[in-house]
DNA sequence: GTCTATAATTTGATAGAC
DNA sequence: GTCTATCAAATTATAGAC
């Protein structure tokens, strides 16, 4: 049997990769080094590069992560579409007072790695995609299904980004009224 | 009178400002440096510490000279609001390719020094003033413009956010279809 | 897998000559 | 107002011991 080695973690890398999601959706690519996710973690920064070769490729497994999550916990959510998209987007911007992941790395697309970009886009595309096909499900045709569904994803990443700088989780109920 | 002095140039705040402006609505706060302004405006970095002292005072200069011309431009178009601003969100991407400025630095606000922060909110309490006023002008009532307001300015906000980082202007169209 | 140690570069910022 | 020169700190990343 194996006594506990408390130097040796199985879960180090997804809790590196929670720090770093944290961290980037507050203040983005920039916005963290390796040494904050070390002192997150409580590990050495060369431990961290042990995990994630190069803050590039550290990036690009959060936002998979990001987005796999996010699919998956949204596509097995009951009842009718825009409500729940709605609820999802208000219910992490109140839990955590954070902005979405690939929201704060989309407006940073400019200036960062193409795979964190390719990783970004996968996510809005999947969004808008999972969005429609549900549409469709409730009985919209497809064309006005993906463009409701384009005008849902904007209106949900452009709310939470301006109630979270305002700080105002009612402006993001204000400005997503129409939603559902 | 004076001969030209090629060493001197009285815009040179005002040029320093305009590479800090395209630099932050392409990558972020993190993603410019007082080297890149200066390699931008062909001088060196030291000098462009002389006109801007921190780079927190710098970016809050940047929001500051952005909101006070995006608003006056606004405020003196003629015509009904929504196509107006959705038109001039939709200029500003087609034209530059960049994000709006202090959605950029919004996404990024909770790494950002809290004068920068300032400037943002003061960007985004504005804008939903100046709409709501003239919804209210076309006729609507107080309350129900101040909402429309802010509907619109995330919509926008959002629309250019998405449309930036998948490079594709139509789907700002798609997005915004519903304004005005 | 984690550590110490460090390389190599970049960063924001300052001092002082012209 | 711009320059050269420089600083102190931070950054991403690597080498090699344990």
């Amino acid at each position: 049997m194996h006594s506990p080695s408390p130097a040796r973690d199985p879960d180090r890398a997804e809790k590196i990769l929670d720090a770093a999601e944290r961290r980037i959706r507050a203040a983005g690519y920039g916005g963290f080094s390796f040494r904050d996710l070390a002192t997150d973690v409580a590990i050495r920064s060369a431990s961290v590069h042990h995990h994630f070769p190069t803050k590039t490729a550290l990036a690009a497994a959060v936002a998979r992560r990001y987005t796999d999550r996010f699919l998956s916990a949204l596509e097995a959510a009951p009842g009718p579409v825009l409500p729940t998209w709605r609820g999802a987007f208000r219910a992490a911007l109140r839990r955590d007072g954070r902005m979405c992941l690939c929201g704060v790395l989309g407006a940073e697309a400019g200036g960062l790695p193409a795979e964190v970009v390719a990783e970004v886009r996968r996510f809005f595309t999947q969004c808008i995609a999972a969005m429609a096909r549900r549409l469709e499900a409730e009985g919209m045709a497809a064309e006005p299904a993906r463009q409701r569904a384009t005008q849902a994803l904007a209106a949900l990443e452009g709310a939470m980004l301006v109630a979270r700088a305002m700080d105002d989780l009612g402006l993001f109920d204000r400005a997503t009224a129409l939603l559902g």
